[in-house]
DNA sequence: TTGTTTATTGCGAAAATTCGCAATAGGTAA
DNA sequence: TTACCTATTGCGAATTTTCGCAATAAACAA
């Protein structure tokens, strides 16, 4: 578990939300299962220690938590959503449409693009994690061969 | 109807795939639907014309034809999924998490970027359309008053 | 502690999306 | 035109995601 849990509780304590160990269970899950952590995976790991939990709560909690910024959506590939721990520092993904592998991104680079939304167009965009879909150098190649 | 129905057809054939009525009145649907068109929305449309017309072929054509290329998805800012036409030259939103509003943004703004990635990662990204989520002016300043 | 308020959960049903498979019908070549 | 091959469809069932509402239990104040 590497997340910060108590400031996250106080976080969503002083915003009037409640901290429940559903939340709890779940945040740890994410936390566990590591990048690109699908709700039915959440919902496996988490229903072998509270087998009441239910579906629809991983899901309103999976979208609560991502409003709370403590998550984060992620897009894969075939167009399903899929979440991960939003750190302090967003990082993003490259993600090849043919064979699937992920290229990480450092925030750096993204940097720039969002100084100017903001100038050009007054617009802050939210980049706590990122996707561009497209094709990497070895799919490319077989490709084109 | 404004895309070169002759045009997509025979690009269609050439690689081996078929044209149906069915792919024809779902790609009509989505252009005359015009920006962001959801299946539910493409299958009301469809479904009056040919009743039969089935659900599930409305998400396998709008898959298949954004495979192709002659569809774009489009995120929505709930984490849904919808369609549009990806024309020539892409276009890209800035999507108002708050307000659901959408900004255009020209292809132009991406470019750099695009070739950024290309030359440092040697990663061709596909930007027929991308989505930013954030905040609008307006929002931020009445969130922040 | 105890009580109050109301955000959150669990449940079952609804809606949205995907899957498997037999039947249909495009494309092509003779 | 006809016949063949197989990509595509429609159907119904499975799976995934959302919804509505009554019951539960966090947070907080007394």
């Amino acid at each position: 578990m590497s997340h910060n849990t108590a400031e996250i509780n106080r976080q969503l304590r002083k915003a009037g939300f409640r901290v429940t160990p559903q939340r709890q269970l779940i945040l740890d899950a994410v936390c566990q299962l590591g990048e690109h952590v699908t709700p039915e995976a959440v919902y496996d790991h988490v229903h072998r220690i509270a087998p009441t939990l239910s579906r629809a709560t991983v899901y309103r909690v999976l979208h609560f938590l991502t409003e709370q910024r403590v998550l984060a959506m992620v897009y894969m590939a075939d167009g399903r959503l899929a979440y991960e721990m939003s750190g302090p520092e967003p990082h993003h993904h490259l993600v090849c449409r043919s064979c699937d592998g992920l290229l990480e991104l450092p925030h750096s680079v993204l940097r720039s693009f969002r100084r100017a939304m903001e100038s050009q167009y007054d617009f802050e965009i939210d980049v706590s994690h990122l996707s561009f879909f497209g094709q990497c150098t070895d799919c490319r190649d077989s490709a084109g061969a």
